[in-house]
DNA sequence: AATCTATCCAACCGCTTTTAA
DNA sequence: GTTAAAAGCGGTTGGATAGAT
């Protein structure tokens, strides 16, 4: 007999949420955060247990969440992305600020994966899908379609791949410069997106050093577009850079407007610190915070609903 | 108009990892 | 050091919807 769920167990309530409970969770949240998930079910008044307000909160809810549907330029990000870390959609999203996992593994299974399918590329291992067929056969290693020569370009053979934020590299992993980055996102800066290390660090300097933005709790964090959006913001030419695989995509990067899709990125991390970090502040400034839910299908009836911090009980 | 099929995505499930007692 | 609870994560499911027949 299958193991029961917690929601089973208490006999709580379970299936999609109405708009009196995700009022209800908001307005606790709102008022004292989430803490504890376990009881906030109890203390918003809701029947249903703490990882489903976990997740519909982080799914939904969140404020900082973009929604929609995903540019080219995100389309893009997550190949490349999957095509290193593979299936670790927490930090693929953590790549792309506004969006959640669930999000970005829903949308590699429904589009990315036909896409990448019918552009006769294994989705599983990122390359041509004949070779992917016989490559199977002997060895289980998943590489880019995109090629290093592509990708990268200057390589270094390594003995062992190096570890970025928990995250194996490529043995043949690129040095831009001489200064190994030490981080993913400083891996992505200075390697693929052929950042001059130099530059980048002037860039540093100039502008103070770029700042990781803070981790939001149950929020999509930082890193690449944070610092692309930052570097950006301090001026550095990002449409002058060389984002390699970006190109495969339908728009690149000197055309698709990406400028604004960065500084559009930064506004909602920006944001993001400012709901985490002056949440009460916040709530003190009117229309200081704000957001949106849809409820409905995704369809064309569906009936968007504004919200603010002040109680996020103004539902139009 | 009715039925069938495919697609999308919110939510659930269960496992692993982290944290606190 | 051990244990239990909580949090996090990735895989999967099921309902709603759109499009095809």
């Amino acid at each position: 007999m299958a193991k029961q769920s917690c929601c089973h167990k208490k006999k709580l309530r379970r299936g999609l949420w109405s708009p009196e409970e995700d009022e209800k969770l908001m307005n606790h949240i709102a008022k004292y955060g989430h803490g504890c998930w376990s009881s906030v079910p109890k203390l918003a008044g809701l029947e249903r247990c703490g990882k489903s307000c976990r997740l519909r909160w982080i799914n939904y809810l969140r404020p900082d969440l973009k929604r929609g549907t995903f540019s080219q330029e995100e389309e893009d990000l997550i190949i490349h992305l999957h095509s290193m870390l593979g299936n670790k959609w927490s930090q693929i999203a953590a790549q792309l600020p506004g969006r959640t996992d669930n999000e970005v593994k829903n949308f590699w299974n429904s589009y990315i994966k036909k896409r990448l399918r019918e552009r006769g590329i294994d989705p599983a291992t990122h390359k041509p899908l004949t070779e992917a067929i016989g490559a199977a056969a002997t060895t289980s290693t998943c590489r880019a379609v995109f090629g290093d020569a592509d990708l990268i370009p200057t390589t270094t053979a390594l003995a062992e791949p190096p570890m970025l934020d928990g995250v194996k590299l490529p043995l043949d992993w690129p040095v831009a410069g001489s200064a190994a980055p030490s981080s993913l996102s400083g891996y992505l800066q200075a390697g693929c997106f052929d950042m001059d290390m130099d530059s980048l660090l002037q860039q540093q300097q100039h502008c103070g050093g770029i700042q990781q933005a803070p981790v939001v709790p149950s929020a999509s964090s930082s890193s690449t577009l944070t610092s692309m959006a930052d570097a950006e913001y301090c001026g550095t030419n990002i449409a002058g850079s060389n984002l390699p695989w970006l190109e495969l995509g339908q728009n690149t990067l000197g055309k698709a407007g990406h400028v604004d899709s960065y500084a559009g990125a930064l506004d909602e991390l920006r944001w993001s610190e400012y709901f985490d970090g002056a949440f009460q502040a916040a709530a003190s400034q009117q229309g200081a915070l704000q957001g949106q839910c849809v409820y409905g299908g995704g369809g064309k009836d569906d009936v968007a609903v504004q919200f603010d911090v002040h109680g996020l009980s103004n539902w139009c």
